[in-house]
RNA sequence: GCUGGCGUAGCUCAAUCGGCAGAGCACCGGUUUUGUAAACCGGAUGUUAGGGGUUCAAGUCCCCUCGCCAGCUCCA
């Protein structure tokens, strides 16, 4: 009996007893309750979810979970993983486990190997020991064990990382290991599970990629090999899931991005994007769709410089909280300067040569001291200094200065990705000086907004995330105690469901995210607003209240968008390059039968342009269906067919891009039509 | 930045063991005058990312740099 907490069951299922005897496994009182079957793979008790195993008090109130609830994949899931860790330890010996934990749409378990990354070929033959394991259906067992147990079991399999999370583990704590695997070929894991009862629950399995990941998520410790994998129920769903990678590939906005001339890269401006018109189309009339919002909503828009003095970043904090993503331009008169105040150190250093380091701290030193021009990251500053340039009254708050001002900012070389990550975009950003009493009702009004501008690009499911302060941060606690507090209670008030996230806000303040999925379920974040006490003290900021006296405003940071880029990147994604009418680059192409419609083909264009109408139009002497092909591959909202029928009556024989071929009709109605459907739509989004 | 992979025509991709750089699409010229997802014939197309090395010979092997991809880390 080890660890004395426990006995071997009949079906070689461990379960536990406490010395008490009002003390049952969940098993037991699911079977109590007549509520046991072989598809249930685990219980809820309260909000977490607990194995079969698990030794309860009998008064708990249990809820089975079978495959197909939800939780259910999570079990289903980790234990997948312990089943490819098991089957790597088998085929690759020396290897040694890690972790290996589920994720929302699979698995990964890190290894460390001494042979090298995996290969796709090892994938495949790991994947069919998986299945053997699978298909022997042998139960998984949980046993509790001393820590000095635990740390000698696995000392002495030369498991040294699991020996170090052993160590880890807070005193009092279960130590728990999960084994599985018929007599003879049983495998062992530290695990907290919870696990299904028996690896026959597990279904269909499919180990998707291979990956490096450093031990621990820090880059100082050694690079592991992680391998990726997910499992489904059925080998339906799992069949559905690739299929759903699969609309993914094709959907990636890279891919679009070329294959309908919207924008491309260069290697000479790495991540940074140049729009090709059609791109520019559509990135512009996004920003236009803000704009006009912004008269209703009382936000004024301003034009500010894109490179500063470095005082401005040394007020703001910049430079001391966000340097490393600065790009530090140079004037050519102070690239004199410095290189001039180089030479005069080397020479009192006796012409010396400076080592590498000392070099850079000399120079790092000089561009700072010097008035040097950075490239903005943030508008914020500039604001500022527009804020403090008069003096202000309590009367002109709330002020809202809506920016598109283009930001640079340097991200690291591994995390640049398309339009999603880039290092020149422009945010739709704003900032809200305003009263302290002012922010809420500010606050409020930036969710309604929000709401209205996700629901027009047809985004239905926001979730919230409130992040509070980091580390690394400027202002006093009790500022960070307010402005937090200000955000949670304007969610509060407006029942808007919400996640806290600790830690994760900006060093200046605490920030609310929103973050939408999109068609294919994947989460994005993209709007944001933050608190900011912070920055009006820096900046001395102040405006005359009705008392006569001075007051600090407060400053809000929002977008909504958040970068322009980066939406319009998800944007292409959700709609797979299908702009709807109003945003589209060309609302129609006009297509000719042959060459004989030339001349109605180019009045028609003329009369749509004239109406105000996106229209291009196809008079090359291809055949119809390759015009239509053509033009379908380009996603056109409209195709409108022009033979000789159409041209001897006026008219237009329309094909949607979503309803196909419909009934000929006056080129007039056929422009009525169009503008009368180019609004932005879409339903409100909904707040789960 | 780190680990691994990739970089061949505008695009998608071939090129066996190191042995003549190719195809389709796009493009250009011609024929066809077409009714709802690809007409036909012909033509041009290259610093094989850049630099260096090994070799009689390099797209292919080695080194460096740049860029891209996946993941990690980061994301004010």
């Amino acid at each position: 009996m080890q660890g004395g907490v426990g006995v071997w069951g009949p079906e070689g299922v461990k379960t536990e007893r406490s010395n008490m005897s009002n003390r049952k496994t969940a098993k037991e009182l699911l079977v109590d309750k007549g509520q046991l079957d072989d598809k249930v793979v685990a219980v809820r008790v309260g909000k977490s979810i607990v194995d079969l195993h698990t030794a309860l008090d009998e008064a708990t109130v249990v809820e089975p979970i079978r495959i197909g609830d939800p939780g259910a994949l999570d079990v289903v899931r980790h234990s997948t993983a312990h089943v490819m860790a098991d089957a790597v330890q088998r085929m690759f010996p020396g290897t040694k486990v890690t972790i290996g934990p589920c994720t929302e749409d699979g698995f990964y378990y890190d290894f460390d190997r001494p042979d090298g990354a995996f290969t796709d070929a090892d994938l495949k033959k790991i994947e069919k020991g998986m299945r053997e394991i699978v298909k022997a259906n042998a139960p998984f067992r949980r046993e509790v064990v001393t820590r000095a147990e635990a740390i000698d079991r696995f000392k002495g399999l030369g498991e040294t990382y699991k020996v170090e999370i052993i160590e880890g583990i807070p005193e009092g704590e279960d130590i728990s290991l999960y084994t599985h695997g018929v007599k003879g070929k049983e495998w062992t894991d530290l695990c907290a599970g919870p696990h299904v009862p028996s690896t026959g629950l597990l279904g269909a399995i499919k180990l998707t990629s291979v990956a490096g990941a450093y031990w621990r998520g820090d880059e100082r410790n050694p690079m592991l090999q992680r391998i990726y994998g997910t499992a489904f129920p059925t080998q339906e769903e799992l069949d559905e899931h690739l299929r759903m990678l699969e609309e993914a590939k094709k959907r990636d906005h890279r891919k679009l991005g070329k294959e309908l001339d919207l924008f491309m890269f260069h290697e000479w401006a790495p991540a940074m994007p140049f729009f090709y018109p059609r791109g520019a189309s559509v990135y512009n009339r996004m920003v236009d769709f803000l704009r006009g919002l912004y008269v209703g909503a009382g936000y004024e828009e301003v034009i500010t410089p894109q490179i500063y003095d470095t005082r401005l970043y040394q007020t703001s904090g910049h430079l001391a909280n966000y340097r490393e993503n600065m790009y530090f331009g140079i004037p050519s008169d102070s690239l004199g300067e410095i290189l001039g105040s180089y030479e005069e150190y080397q020479k009192k250093q006796g012409g010396k040569a400076l080592g590498d380091k000392e070099r850079e701290e000399f120079l790092t030193h000089e561009i700072m001291q010097a008035r040097f021009a950075g490239a903005k990251p943030m508008n914020c500053p500039g604001h500022c200094l527009m804020f403090a340039s008069r003096r202000r009254s309590y009367r002109d708050l709330p002020w809202r200065m809506a920016d598109f001002g283009r930001l640079h900012r340097y991200e690291r070389g591994g995390v640049v990705h398309g339009l999603a990550r880039v290092r020149s975009f422009a945010q739709d950003d704003g900032h809200i000086f305003c009263m302290p009493e002012q922010v809420q009702e500010e606050i409020s009004r930036f969710n309604k907004l929000l709401y209205r501008i996700y629901s027009a690009f047809e985004f239905k499911d926001v979730h919230i995330k409130l992040a509070t302060r980091p580390e690394k941060r400027i202002g006093t606690d009790e500022m960070w105690d307010l402005a937090e507090s200000a955000l949670e209670k304007a969610l509060i008030d407006a029942g808007l469901a919400y996640e806290i996230t600790p830690g994760e806000g900006a060093f200046y303040g605490p920030k609310l995210e929103f973050h939408v999925r999109d068609a294919l379920k994947r989460s994005w974040q993209l709007g944001t607003i933050q608190v900011d006490y912070s920055m009006p003290e820096r900046f001395g900021l102040e405006y005359v209240g009705s008392d006569g006296a001075m007051h600090r405003p407060v400053m809000l940071h929002r977008a909504i968008l958040g970068s322009v880029e980066r939406f319009m990147g998800v944007y292409i994604e959700h709609c797979g390059g299908a702009f709807p009418l109003w945003i589209a680059p060309e609302q129609v192409i006009l297509v000719t039968v042959s060459e004989k419609q030339t001349q109605y083909g180019q009045e028609a264009l003329a009369y749509l342009r004239g109406r105000g109408i996106r229209a291009v139009a196809d008079l090359s002497a291809d055949k119809l269906g390759a015009k239509i092909r053509n033009a379908r591959m380009m996603r056109y909202p409209y195709l409108g067919i022009i033979g000789d029928r159409e041209a001897e009556g006026r008219l237009i024989a329309p094909r949607s891009r979503e309803a196909g071929e419909l009934e000929p009709m006056a080129l007039e109605s056929f422009a009525d039509r169009i503008l009368a459907e180019a609004v932005p739509g879409g339903t409100p989004p909904s707040n789960p």
